[in-house]
DNA sequence: GTCTATACCCCGATAGAC
DNA sequence: GTCTATCGGGGTATAGAC
């Protein structure tokens, strides 16, 4: 059924680091700020092999390293959800994680996706179902863990996006003052709101 | 003092209409999908105008349009803030007109400086300067709104900058959807947050 | 699958006439 | 202040050898 048999020994493919290198110059300087030139240069990879393994051109290219940042952003929220039972203070530790890879960055590694998003709304079609898909993604993985620790799947729905919402909002925010603070009062609020929510209080 | 002595009957001159388009364009384009070319045909100036008011470039030009955002979305926030005085309503009437403008522009008229912000993080400092000080003109705008209702000075600070990212987070939200439906949530939680730091409850 | 060369276009910015 | 012409460079995408 998979077609793909990598030889064993050797690091990621070619597809894979073109993708890879896609996706981080797509968080850092977004959509129309990116060349496939530079793309090629980045990922060690030749201007042939990037059309050859993506026909589609930059759009194609595009769509496919917003599913990547889509695996990445959602494995953090998991690792932050994972740590505690605690719905509310799942949620601040999904602060402090995107605080700490923000400051690492030099504030320059927020949402893989953002930018991209913002560039090409009503006006590239397979980013948009890419970025449309992202966003839901990470919407079910949140609103499975307040609905999983008790809360009315609606209000567990509803949260779900404003913590979502509330998360980007406040890391373009941390970005521009160059400081963890913003999140950090996201996730106290948040965490307030969720336990407004909550049957026990 | 002033150096500007504009014709009586005219409509705006050429700096403004290049202004006002440049502003446009960034919000629907961003900053590395506009070119000054573009920006010069729709405000109906030539390129040498475009030079001549802002010598500095493209940055220079970037940043004046970003202070003509600044002002444009202050206006919505003090028309929705100004409609009651019930500080969580007021709230949930601002959601209401940005989700309003969102679905009149076909959802394409979000915030009109993020795209921009996000684009120049940590690469042009002219343009970081008036983006930074964008937000902070807004969380002041929304302080003041809740410190006036008697919050506390503290409460209302950090209330500010959460009504403010969450406002970011579901106008972007509500792009990607096509859809009022995440600007709506967001009023009603941030109603429900704000209401929690209320004395009388 | 990988590589080079190239077609064709638009970019930001400048020069200098009027 | 306005306008046109132009410079040098980089953009996406394709062709075709290997």
């Amino acid at each position: 059924m998979n077609a793909e048999t990598p030889a064993p020994t050797t690091g990621p493919g070619t597809r894979e680091r073109i993708v890879r290198a896609t996706s981080r110059l797509l968080q850092r300087q977004g959509f129309e700020g990116t060349g496939i030139k530079q793309i090629s240069r980045e990922a060690q990879a030749t201007l042939g092999s990037v059309y050859h393994f993506f026909p589609g051109g930059k759009q194609e290219l595009a769509a496919e390293a917003i599913r990547h940042g889509d695996q990445e952003f959602a494995d953090l929220l998991r690792e932050g959800l994972g740590s505690t039972d605690d719905p509310a203070l799942a949620i601040t530790a999904c602060t402090r994680l995107l605080g700490e890879a923000l400051r690492e960055s030099d504030w320059q590694d927020g949402c893989p996706i953002t930018t991209t998003a913002l560039e090409t709304v009503g006006r590239a079609p397979v980013i948009e179902q890419a970025v449309a898909e992202a966003f839901a993604h990470w919407r079910a993985v949140v609103e499975e863990k307040l609905h999983g620790a008790g809360l009315p799947l609606a209000d567990a729905r509803d949260l779900a996006a404003t913590v979502i919402n509330t998360l980007e909002g406040a890391e373009l925010a941390a970005q521009i003052a160059r400081s963890e603070e913003p999140l950090h009062v996201a996730g106290r609020h948040l965490a307030r709101l969720v336990d407004t929510y909550r049957p026990g209080r």
